[in-house]
DNA sequence: GCGACAG
DNA sequence: ATCTTGTCGC
């Protein structure tokens, strides 16, 4: 796919985005997904992590190996990082109850961001939390769970959110079957020592932890060269 | 036209 | 995202 036929694809979705909580949403198991790389080989690792919400603990979790094509475009991650963070999803055995991704939500240029296309792909609801924004708003209060709207144009897409005193403030927007509201609370529950979610951090490390294993392990090919 | 631009 | 040591602070 080109990114041209990408972007078709993004606003050919996006209406498909519901931005409410369903009635019963009542979440144990929030799950962690990240992609980290290796250089520009094209090889990646993508991890899922699902965390107990009341207790924070890690409580299952999976890795896959994988590669790319598709090249970094901001605005189009999901065509990189999609394919095998569902193949992580689908190998955990433990059914979260609501998806956080690396990555906005509706806080994107066409309302459908990487949280939104897993979302919309699972039918899981689904937060989208970034580390950067690209949508306009004015700072926080100092105090850990203060926020502020995040602007795109008229529309408000997502809020900065401080989730410790004092540091920088993380971005949360709607991904899928979840409103801004409950997506902020959890997002803030979740991140409780430090400034991303737990769920995030436990992703991260394990894509980390995953990376230096396969840098010692060089696929056929390049051990050919 | 130019720069900026989630991970 | 990734390349990277020490260092300031709670």
């Amino acid at each position: 796919m080109t990114p041209d036929e990408a972007i078709a694809e993004q606003l050919r979705l996006a209406p498909s985005v519901v931005a409410e909580t369903p009635a019963d949403f009542a979440p144990r198991i929030a799950a962690g997904l990240d992609v980290a790389y290796l250089g520009d080989t094209g090889r990646l690792v993508a991890a899922v992590a699902c965390v107990d919400i009341e207790s924070g603990q890690v409580i299952d979790s999976a890795l896959v190996t994988g590669t790319t094509d598709f090249p970094y475009v901001p605005g189009l991650f999901a065509y990189r990082e999609l394919p095998s963070l569902i193949q992580a999803l689908a190998a955990v055995t433990t059914t979260p109850d609501v998806l956080v991704c690396d990555g906005h939500g509706l806080a994107h240029p066409r309302r459908f961001g990487l949280a939104c296309h897993l979302g919309v792909t699972t039918g899981i609801p689904t937060i989208g939390v970034g580390k950067n924004s690209m949508g306009d708003h004015e700072p926080p209060a100092r105090q850990r769970g203060s926020w502020t709207a995040l602007i795109d144009g008229t529309d408000e897409v997502g809020r900065a959110l401080r989730t410790q005193d004092g540091v920088k403030p993380i971005f949360v927007s709607v991904g899928h079957r979840i409103d801004l509201d409950t997506a902020t609370a959890l997002v803030l529950r979740l991140s409780r020592k430090y400034r991303q979610p737990e769920t995030t951090r436990a992703a991260d490390q394990l894509c980390r932890q995953a990376l230096k294993v396969a840098e010692s392990h060089p696929t056929e090919r390049e051990q050919r060269l």
